[in-house]
DNA sequence: GTCTATAATTTGATAGAC
DNA sequence: GTCTATCAAATTATAGAC
């Protein structure tokens, strides 16, 4: 057995719940520290600056992301992106957890440079994930395009967490997958 | 000739500059009376709480967004969506300035509840108007959503926002205007 | 309407004891 | 590593003069 869960990775879970539910700038050293049970000077000493933590925040969820895209299997087009989309639907936690990257990219103008140059570097790897699939994957018809896809299920994510209904995501979800059987079959 | 611009407005626009680069929470009281030349007690006294300007500002934005809807000719379905999709073409300013109700959505938990439900009305605002566009419109095929076409739109604003590449909103935007005129033809 | 002044709170961050 | 203590700055908001 591996030791529990290490102090740096309760901070970040807790960070990262706030961020996707409120936003980078609503998310404060307090409030993460009560969160975990410490003193925000506590949290200090893992992330000296707040640039930190947003920095660590979006890496390990860049790297979790990236490893599930690995693990799907690219040999049937419909499959592929039927899983790509289940991903985006775990996000949406409770209808009110959007992805991370898209809290921090609502704010971009508003955050350091370094934290906004990783964020837009997740959307890329998502976008050319699913390049590649597609690539693979001839099809008779035109269909959406990469950028299209992750842009969909993003805004798809702001609109339920803001109304309130998982159905704006859950419509879009499907209408995507349609789609790209439509343009297979 | 009017009056010029009411101080009221004046602070609206320097508020909505201010929010859709960087979110609701990082928009100061001080930072926008600095931007208009007066005081931030002066700020207050044209909208007491922080709240207030933030309903003032999704009334007028969704106002005169629908004001631009009204004015869309529906006669044709492709010539409408193009011109819908031009609006949000239009949000997207200098590709560091997404949608109003997209910055305050991506921050939906963090803010006044009665303030998201007030962004929310946008979104359906805005389905609800292609929904009806599409019903006057029978086509041959299946296409996109109404939602599925504003989330998409809201969702790469984001992305070339984050990015600083104008190009993904550009080729979300021409890709959506493509698929319903494969639809209509 | 706008100002000065100020209160009350929050926030990011640091120093130093344990 | 975590704590107490503390700071400087920022923020929302109000009172009252002009």
């Amino acid at each position: 057995m591996s030791d529990s869960k290490s102090m740096k990775d309760t901070i970040l879970d807790a960070a990262e719940k706030r961020v996707r539910r409120s936003g980078f700038s609503n998310m404060s050293f307090r409030d993460v520290a009560q969160d975990v049970g410490i003193k925000s000077a506590s949290v200090h000493y893992h992330f000296p600056k707040k640039q930190d933590l947003g920095v660590a925040l979006v890496d390990r969820y860049m790297a979790r992301f990236e490893t599930r895209l690995t693990m799907i299997d690219q040999n049937t087009l419909e499959a592929a992106v039927e899983e790509f989309v289940r991903l985006y639907a775990e996000a949406l936690v409770m209808d009110e957890s959007i992805c991370l990257c898209a809290a921090l990219g609502a704010e971009a103008m508003g955050i350091d440079p370094g934290l906004r140059k990783e964020t837009g570097q997740f959307f890329k790897m998502n976008i050319e994930w699913l390049e590649n699939l597609f690539a693979k994957h001839p099809t008779k018809t035109a269909y959406l395009t990469a950028t299209e896809i992750v842009a969909t299920l993003q805004g798809a994510m702001i609109l339920s967490a803001t109304t309130g209904q998982r159905m704006h995501f859950d419509d879009v979800a499907n209408s995507i997958i349609a789609q790209v059987s439509a343009a297979v079959n």
